[in-house]
DNA sequence: GCTGTTTTGGACACATATGTACATTTTTCT
DNA sequence: AGAAAAATGTACATATGTGTCCAAAACAGC
């Protein structure tokens, strides 16, 4: 019987392997990433797994290791972009919340479910809070917020976003943009300027009706 | 052998058997609510659980509804207490967050997780969600809050807590009260009266030092 | 203290998962 | 084409879970 080849010529790969366990747990959590289903996923047999990986457990590692090196590091960046305004710095960072490439908000929350039962990876998602966390509010006090203030708006700004991904809630491009002068006036304390929300629309590929 | 024995007098019940199921879901997940396990939590031989529950699928329902009973109406309540300014009516919906019978935070987040592997739960997980956000608004509206600042103003004031919940952090409640004054001026745009605060950090055991 | 109901737990049948050993197939290199 | 390497898949051993049947133990009321 002829199957789906890869790039390799070869049915499988470590790859292959991670990309459906990266489904899985999008989908339904680390308890479901499991490799008999995986195995039938693929159409592949099962034990051709342990070719890859030495077992379930460093397939587990990879998975967080594909986490820590993709949703971290884009929060940092942006709110380190330049901005002559609060407002448009807050821009920046909401560029993470309506992109997939600079922050995966399903990963994030399956990685965070996966935390509730294994203390090493609570440990881990706590430490990238509080590096998240640091780098915004040190955005706020870039322009002159008082260290409290900025703490707290910080806070704010992160836990909205970590809240609306716990909601799991699939709502239409438009309606958040709606909301989002709404946000940066909560969160920066200035209401946009237009010519700022029309770049920020602009690089999303939104056209305001 | 003597065991423990309940009220009853006998050494089992339904009451034990979700309890237990409770801590574990709030420990690790729901793949964690086994019977087996659960057994030999309480002592007890695995079969005399279906005494008091057809099988596995009626004691996650049981938690389904434990969760449904405690945490939404609560919200609701609190939201709608009397106030006499925009402020106190958010220090009345903070006492949620601060006190675990008006609000199981944990409990939440492992409803959440949970919902991640059942379409059916989530469908549940966002119907409070909504109920718990428009009771929100309503309170914003009360106040003369124009609606779509009341909007996002709800949620804000809602997301932040899902998220801080979602960080699993175990803050210092010294931490947290510090950071109480903040946060209601973020979200209702004016300043908390002293008296207003006292009151609240009165009713929480508080005294600020 | 006998009787019947409630509750328990051992024995069984079955399903799903993990990981190892080994023979076989497929591809690459010479 | 033949040998070596890479990848697959069957068979086996083992673990953990579910749910049913049934004999026994514990308790309540007479």
């Amino acid at each position: 019987m002829d199957q789906a080849l890869n790039d390799t010529g070869w049915r499988g790969s470590q790859e292959g392997w991670l990309e459906a366990a990266y489904h899985s747990l999008l989908e339904s959590g680390v308890d479901s990433v499991k490799i008999l289903p995986l195995a039938k996923k693929l159409n592949l047999s099962r034990t051709s797994f342990y070719w890859f990986f030495k077992d379930r457990e460093e397939l587990l590692s990879a998975l967080v290791a594909r986490w820590r090196d993709k949703n971290t590091g884009n929060i940092i960046k942006q709110s380190e972009a330049y901005a002559e305004s609060l407002a448009e710095a807050m821009l920046n960072v909401f560029d993470c919340w309506l992109n997939t490439d600079l922050f995966d908000a399903k990963f994030e929350f399956a990685i965070r479910s996966w935390a509730l039962q294994s203390d090493e990876l609570l440990a881990e998602v706590q430490q990238a809070d509080q590096i998240r966390l640091e780098a915004l509010k040190r955005m706020f006090m870039r322009f002159g917020i008082p260290e409290t203030t900025s703490d707290v708006r910080a806070r704010t700004t992160y836990l909205v976003q970590i809240g609306y991904i716990s909601m799991q809630s699939r709502e239409d491009i438009a309606v958040r943009m709606k909301r989002i002068p709404e946000y940066i006036a909560i969160y920066t304390g200035e209401v946009p300027q237009q010519r700022e929300l029309d770049r920020f629309f602009s690089r999303h590929g939104y056209r305001p009706s």
